[in-house]
RNA sequence: GGACGCAUAGCUCAGUUGGGAGAGCACCGCCCUUACAAGGCGGGGGUCGCAAGUUCAAGCCUUGCUGCGUCCA
C-alpha cells in the first residue's frame, strides 16, 4: 500500500464494479426499506445541497443493504417545466431563434434532443459521490408511464370535482407570460414610493386622498373604499368620484378590510390587478378593469395615449399626468413587499386569466391527520408546526402553466368552449359520445411540474398498474429534504398519495439543514461563493476556480469582488480531498441545526481521518500479511488490550446504531472518528507493538493480537462503510482474506453490517486499560511539561499501590515501559523514603520520577500548584454542596453519596500533592 | 402583524430523563519514535447573550429583554 491515501485511484474503477454487478438492485429479501430520491432538475448539476442530502440517504440505503433488508433507493429525474424551457430557449436564442420560430412540436422534440445529450449530468455527478441508487429503476417524469399516472390522477380528480378550471386572479408572470403558483412567488422588501393623490368628488363638492403604491393601477379603479366607523369619511359613503385622467365615475364604499390607520384610510379599488381588491371587488359586485396585456403593458381599455407602454413606463407618465393637472399630493418613500417570479425575477402582476385548479381542502384532511395522528413523523418534530399551520389555510392549487414543456393537460374543447377532460382525443368521444363532426382541440397548457413530483411516491411503483413494489415499497421509510419544499412536494405528495393509495407516502420525513459558506452566508452564484462538490473531490485549480465563479453572471458588475475573494481565500486552489472525505464532512455536519456552515477546515480534518485509516491498516496489513492471524485456527491467547477494544468496538457499534435511528448523523460520525483515531489507533496500535514485537511474547500471544487487529480492523470497515464507501472498499478487499470473515464477495457493499456481540462486552478490561491509561498519561505529562526529551528512559517509582494495582501493574508491565517509555518501574514499600520526584497520581496510588538531573525544582513547585488549585476549587464546589442542610435533605442518596465520595477522593488527592509540594520545597 | 429558530472556547459546533462545561480547527511547547509530519506527545483557553423565577441543584425548565435569522400574511 502506498504511504498516502490517494482517493482518485481506487474511486472510478470501484463505483464502476459495484454498478455493473448490480449490486444497488433490492435484494428482494427480508424488510422492505426504501427512500425515495427528491428527482432533481434535469437541467441541474450537483449542488452542495444535494450533495449533503445524498451523502445521507445513501448513508442510510447502505446500511439497511448490509442489515439485510430489501433496500430500493428509488432515483429519477424531474422535467423541471419553466426551468428546462429556458435552457433551451437560451440556446435558441443565442441562434436568434425562439421558440414560435420553431413551433410547439418541433420546439419540444429539441428539449428531448437536448435532455438526451446533456440530462445525464447530474446523474453523472451522483455517481461520483459514491450514491448508490438502483439506477435500473431510474425514471423521468416525462417518461410515458409517469405521463399516464399523470393524466390519470387529473382525469379522476377532475370527475370528482376536486379539479376545476376557472377565471381568477392568479400570480402572472409577465416574462415567461405564465400563471405560477403562490409558491412561486417570492416576496422581498424593497424601496418605493406611496403616491398620494386627489380623487375628486363627482358632485364637485371636494376630494377624498387615496394613498398608493401603484398609480398606474388606478386606470382600472372601480372604486375607492373606506373603513365603515371611519367618522372622517362616513359622509361621503354612497357618492361617487370622479376619476382623473379617464374621468370614469366610480363610488365610495365601505369595507373593513381597509385600515384607518394606514395611509389616508382611503383605498382606491382595482379588482382585477390586486388580491385584495380583488375580494372586495366580489363583495361588492365592482367591475373587473383589466387594463394590462400578459407581457403587462397598457391595454385598449385604458386611454390611447397610455396603451402599449410598459407598466413602470405608464407610472411615469400617470404620475406626470397627475401632477400637471393638480391631483398629486405628494409622494413619500415607503417600503413595500415586492411579488416576483422566483424563476425569470420579474415583478409579478395579479392577472385575470382562465386556469385549472386543485380543490385541495378535501385532500388535506387525512394528509393533517396522517401527521398529526403520528403515522408520519417529522424530524426534528417541530417541523410538522410548519406544515399544519400551511395545510391548515390551504389554498387551491393553480396547475396550469403556459408553457410547451410539460404533461399537457388532458381536457378538449369543443367549438362552443365545452369541455371534456380525457385521456385522448378518441376516449373523450367514446365517452361524450361525441361524433366525428364535432372539432375538438386539447388544452394548450401544460401542469405545473410539481402536479407530477406529488405523485413521485406511488407514480415510480408503476401505478395505476397494481405492481409488487406498489405493495413492498409505500410507503417509503423516510424522505430525506430540504426545509424549503415541504410546501412544494412533501405535503402535495402526502395528499396525493393518500387519495390514490390509501397509504402514505413515507414513516419518517427527514429535514435536513440548509449548507451555508462558512461565514453563514447562503451559497449563491450571485455572491460568488459556490462550491461544488466535485471540486472538492478531484480539486481545482485557482485560475479555473476563479473562471467558473465569474463566469456566465447575472450580474457581471460583481465580477471583479469576486475575484478578488477567491483569490484570498484559495490562494492555492483546492485540494483534492476525495468522495469519503467529503461524505463524512456532510455527515459530521448534520447536527439538528436548521442552517449548516460548511467548512473547508472540516474537509480537510476528515481528509486527515481517511489518510489515518488508511495507514492504521497498512501497519495491520504490514504485521499480518504472511503471518499468521488464526484465521485457520491455532492457538489465540487474546490480552487484557485484545478483550478492550472488542469491547470499545460494541460500545462504539451500538452508539452509532442509536444515532443513526435517530437520524443524528453528526454524532453518529463523532462515535466514529473517536472510536478509530483515539482508541483504535491511540491506544490499540500502540498496545500491540509491544505485543508483536517482543521476542517473549509466545506464537499465542501473537496470534492473539493479530488475530484481534485484522478483525477489529475487518469489523471496523464494515462500520465505518456507509458513510465512506471507496476506502472501506479498498481495504476490506486486502483485511478481509487475512480476517475470521469467510464471505468470499467482491465488494463490502455484500457484506452484513456488524452486530454488538453481547460476549465481548468486558467492562473489566475497560477498567484495566482506564488505569494503563491514567499511568501512562501520568508519565507523560511530567515528561511534556518538564521537557524531557522522548528518547530519554524515566524510572518511576510506585508509592502506596493497593493490591489491585499490583496485580494491574504485573499484568501490564511490559506495555507501561512501552508506552511511556520507561527504564524500570519499582515498588515502594510504605517505610522506604522516596528520593524528591515529580508526583502524579493514578487513583490512591503515588506515581513518581526522581528529579535528579532532570527536572527543575521550580517548574515542578508551579505544576503541582496549578494542580492543587483545580483541587481546591473542585473541593470547594463539592464542599459547599455538602454543607448545604437543603442538599442533604432533599437531594436524592444516590447523588450525595457521590458527592461524597469525590470529596474525599479529591480530598486524598490535595494531601498527596500538598505533602509533596512541602517536600520539594524542602529541597 | 403571526409562527418558528439561533445565541456555549479565537472560529465552527455538540451537550435528549436538571446533579463534576466537551469535540474539531486555530493557538503554545517538545518530537522526523520502524502505520501515519495529512503525524505523535503534552498544554493554555469559557460569569454557557442579559435579567428574573422554579429547584437542594439550571447551559438544560418558565417568563421577560436584547441581538441575529427564516417562513407565512
Amino acid at each position: 500500500m502506498e504511504k498516502t491515501f490517494n482517493p482518485s485511484q481506487i474511486e472510478k474503477a470501484c463505483y464502476q464494479h459495484w454498478e455493473s454487478q448490480g449490486m444497488f438492485r433490492p435484494s428482494g429479501q427480508g424488510e422492505p426499506y426504501c427512500i425515495l430520491l427528491p428527482p432533481p432538475n434535469v437541467t441541474g448539476s450537483l449542488h452542495m445541497g444535494h450533495a449533503f442530502q445524498h451523502t445521507i440517504m445513501d448513508a442510510l440505503i447502505r446500511y439497511h443493504r448490509m442489515k439485510g433488508d430489501n433496500t430500493l433507493w428509488q432515483c429519477g429525474t424531474d422535467h423541471a417545466g419553466i426551468a428546462t424551457q429556458m435552457v433551451v430557449e437560451r440556446q435558441l436564442n443565442a441562434q436568434q431563434l425562439t421558440r414560435h420560430d420553431l413551433g410547439r412540436e418541433k420546439f419540444i422534440e429539441r428539449i428531448w434532443e437536448w435532455k438526451q445529450e446533456s440530462g445525464g449530468n447530474i446523474t453523472q455527478q451522483m455517481r461520483r459521490l459514491g450514491t448508490s441508487p438502483d439506477w435500473d429503476r431510474e425514471v423521468f417524469t416525462m417518461d410515458d408511464n409517469l405521463s399516464n399516472a399523470v393524466q390519470e390522477v387529473f382525469i379522476q380528480l377532475y370527475d370528482e370535482g376536486l379539479i376545476y378550471r376557472g377565471k381568477r386572479l392568479v400570480n402572472w408572470d409577465p416574462a415567461l407570460l405564465t400563471a405560477v403558483s403562490d409558491l412561486e412567488v417570492v416576496n422581498e422588501e424593497e424601496d418605493g414610493f406611496m403616491w398620494h393623490v386627489r380623487y375628486p368628488l363627482a358632485d364637485g363638492s371636494g376630494h377624498i386622498e387615496v394613498a398608493t403604491t401603484r398609480p398606474e393601477t388606478m386606470l382600472g379603479d372601480t372604486a375607492v373604499a373606506v373603513h365603515p366607523e371611519d367618522e372622517r369619511y362616513s359622509a361621503l359613503v354612497g357618492k361617487t368620484i370622479r376619476l382623473p385622467i379617464t374621468g370614469r365615475e366610480i363610488p365610495i364604499i365601505a369595507d373593513d378590510y381597509v385600515d384607518p390607520e394606514f395611509g389616508t384610510g382611503c383605498v382606491k379599488i382595482t379588482p382585477a390587478h390586486d388580491f385584495n381588491d380583488y375580494d372586495m371587488g366580489k363583495r361588492h359586485n365592482l367591475p373587473m378593469i383589466n387594463v394590462l396585456t400578459n407581457e403587462a403593458k397598457i391595454n385598449q381599455n385604458a386611454p390611447e395615449e397610455f396603451q402599449g407602454l410598459d407598466r413602470f413606463e405608464a407610472r411615469k407618465k400617470i404620475v406626470e399626468r397627475l401632477e400637471a393637472e393638480g391631483f398629486l399630493v405628494n409622494i413619500n418613500p415607503h417600503k413595500l413587499k415586492v411579488p416576483r417570479g422566483d424563476r425569470s425575477g420579474v415583478v409579478i402582476e395579479p392577472y385575470l386569466t382562465d386556469q385549472w385548479y386543485v380543490a385541495v381542502e378535501t385532500l388535506a384532511k387525512p394528509a393533517i391527520d396522517a401527521v398529526e395522528s403520528g403515522e408520519i413523523r417529522f424530524v426534528p418534530e417541530n417541523w410538522s408546526k410548519t406544515y399544519f399551520q400551511w395545510m391548515n389555510n390551504i389554498q387551491d392549487w393553480c396547475i396550469s402553466r403556459q408553457l410547451w414543456w410539460g404533461h399537457r393537460i388532458p381536457a378538449f374543447y369543443d367549438e362552443n368552449g365545452q369541455v371534456y377532460v380525457g385521456k385522448d382525443e378518441a376516449s373523450v368521444r367514446e365517452k361524450h359520445n361525441l361524433s366525428d363532426q364535432v372539432i375538438l382541440k386539447q388544452d394548450d397548457d401544460v401542469l405545473d411540474t410539481w402536479f407530477s413530483s406529488a405523485l413521485w411516491p406511488f407514480a415510480t411503483m408503476g401505478w395505476p398498474e397494481q405492481t409488487p413494489e406498489l405493495d413492498t415499497f409505500v410507503p417509503s421509510s423516510v424522505l430525506v429534504t430540504g426545509f424549503d419544499i415541504i410546501f412544494f412536494w412533501v405535503a402535495r405528495m402526502i395528499m396525493m398519495t393518500k387519495k390514490f393509495t390509501g397509504k402514505i407516502p413515507f414513516k419518517d420525513i427527514y429535514i435536513t439543514g440548509l449548507i451555508r459558506d462558512e461565514n453563514g452566508d447562503k451559497m449563491s452564484k450571485s455572491k460568488g461563493n459556490v462550491l461544488d462538490p466535485i471540486d472538492l473531490i478531484d480539486g481545482i485549480e485557482l485560475e479555473a476556480l476563479v473562471q467558473k465563479r465569474t463566469s456566465g453572471m447575472m450580474q457581471p458588475q460583481f465580477a471583479a469582488k469576486i475575484e478578488k475573494a477567491t483569490r484570498k481565500q484559495f490562494a492555492e486552489g483546492i485540494n483534492a480531498y476525495g468522495t469519503d472525505a467529503l461524505r463524512f464532512t456532510f455527515a459530521a455536519l448534520a447536527s439538528n441545526n436548521r442552517d449548516i456552515n460548511f467548512s473547508m477546515n472540516r474537509v480537510e480534518g476528515y481528509r486527515n481521518f481517511c489518510n489515518k485509516i488508511w495507514n492504521a491498516s497498512r501497519f495491520v496489513l504490514m504485521n499480518c500479511e504472511e503471518h499468521d492471524t488464526g484465521r485457520d485456527g491455532g492457538e489465540l491467547q487474546l490480552s487484557i488490550f485484545d478483550k478492550w477494544i472488542w469491547s470499545r468496538f460494541q460500545d462504539t457499534l451500538a452508539t452509532f446504531e442509536k444515532h443513526l435511528a435517530d437520524y443524528r448523523f453528526d454524532l453518529a460520525a463523532q462515535s466514529l472518528y473517536e472510536f478509530t483515531w483515539n482508541q483504535f489507533c491511540d491506544w490499540y496500535l500502540e498496545l500491540s507493538k509491544p505485543v508483536l514485537n517482543s521476542e517473549q511474547s509466545s506464537d499465542a500471544e501473537k496470534r492473539g493480537t493479530r488475530h484481534t487487529l485484522i478483525n477489529v480492523l475487518e469489523h471496523l470497515m464494515r462500520l465505518l462503510h456507509p458513510f465512506m464507501p471507496y476506502i472501506t472498499d479498498e481495504i476490506w478487499k486486502r483485511v478481509q482474506p487475512l480476517s475470521a470473515c469467510k464471505d468470499d464477495l467482491s465488494s463490502i457493499m455484500l457484506a452484513s453490517f456488524p452486530q454488538v456481540e453481547a460476549s465481548k462486552i468486558d467492562l473489566a478490561s475497560e477498567q484495566v486499560i482506564e488505569w494503563v491509561k491514567t499511568f501512562i498519561i501520568g508519565v507523560r505529562n511530567i515528561r511534556g511539561e518538564m521537557d524531557i526529551a522522548p528518547s530519554k528512559k524515566l524510572q518511576v517509582l510506585l508509592k502506596n499501590a493497593s493490591e489491585q494495582d499490583k496485580v494491574w501493574l504485573d499484568e501490564t508491565l511490559g506495555f507501561l515501559q512501552n508506552l511511556a517509555k520507561l527504564e524500570d518501574i519499582s515498588l515502594l514499600e510504605s517505610d522506604q523514603e522516596a528520593p524528591a520526584s515529580a508526583t502524579t497520581l493514578v487513583g490512591e496510588m503515588e506515581l513518581m520520577i526522581p528529579m535528579a538531573g532532570l527536572i527543575d525544582k521550580d517548574a515542578e513547585l508551579k505544576r503541582l500548584t496549578r494542580n492543587i488549585e483545580k483541587l481546591e476549587k473542585d473541593m470547594q464546589r463539592v464542599q459547599g454542596k455538602l454543607n448545604n442542610q437543603n442538599f442533604v435533605a432533599k437531594a436524592p442518596e444516590d447523588v450525595i453519596q457521590k458527592e461524597r465520595e469525590k470529596l474525599q477522593d479529591f480530598e486524598s488527592q490535595f494531601a498527596k500533592i500538598s505533602e509533596q509540594i512541602e517536600k520539594i520545597k524542602n529541597i
